[in-house]
DNA sequence: CGAAAACAGTTAGACATCTAACTGTTTGCT
DNA sequence: AGCAAACAGTTAGATGTCTAACTGTTTTCG
């Protein structure tokens, strides 16, 4: 009925929203943006990961990851080699410039996430991640 | 530390991100996109608005909203009039067509809200209502 | 009053994502 | 063994948003 900011789908837009400006203005710094950085740090924690598990972990299709992936490897911060036992995939390494970036990268998210919960009180956050963690898992299986 | 699905703001992306998808998908039959959607919604419910104050709602750039307008105005769904006493700034007004759509367009987003809070009970909606409306308050001011 | 600043909207051009169609590789089946 | 289907990745072209620079209008103030 009245939504604009009283339903749960709207409140979450509009923190997501505000979340992203936050966090694309402190990775203006890094030169990357959120996205990027996010694919950075995806692939420092899984290194050798093929372009399809990175599509799927932030559901983005293949193109985009593609593209993305053409942009930080053409800028050095990854490689991407093709493998001997399967030439449909390939497997993503960060390179030293990747890994050189990734200590500001989780800065910069963790001071993002902080302005998030600092109006929340630490029972409250456990709360919170409570439900979300709920609602993405029923969120999942379709 | 380890993000990836276990802190908030990473929570939140993740459900906003697939709950798009989802209102996306909704909409289609309407022809318009989520973002057209919930602007006609929001011009139903404030006629007249002028641009500046649509761009402060849904925190678009101006450009934005001057671009997806005209897509609007030129598929007949609303109508911008300059005003005699300001000639700055424009006023919105639903168009038939406008008005026509916008059943449709608060079923699917119900649709979409009810997608998410399946989940929880209804103690636990009220709950995580609270706990966001907290957040998107605090997040506000800076 | 008149110039400067603030404001609302627009345009041009960049960028990230999308879909659809395609290439090349591997798997599965008869 | 060999063909069809499934799969991973790429390309081309569309769309939505952004920033920066611009136009035209109104407000402010010396």
């Amino acid at each position: 009925m009245n939504r604009f900011g009283s339903d749960i789908s709207e409140l979450l837009r509009q923190i997501t929203h505000k979340q992203m400006r936050t966090e694309t203005e402190l990775m203006q710094q890094t030169g990357l943006n959120q996205q990027q950085g996010r694919t950075l740090e995806y692939i420092g924690a899984h290194e050798g990961i093929i372009q399809k598990a990175l599509a799927d972990a932030f559901r983005l299709r293949g193109a985009t990851i593609t593209s993305m992936l053409q942009g930080l490897e053409s800028n050095g911060y990854i490689e991407r080699r093709t493998q001997a036992d399967n030439a449909r995939q390939k497997q993503i390494y960060l390179l030293p410039k990747g890994r050189a970036v990734l200590e500001q990268i989780s800065r910069a998210f963790e001071t993002s996430n902080d302005t998030l919960v600092k109006a929340l009180s630490p029972v409250e956050s456990e709360q919170l991640i409570k439900l979300l963690a709920k609602i993405n898992r029923g969120l999942d299986p379709e």
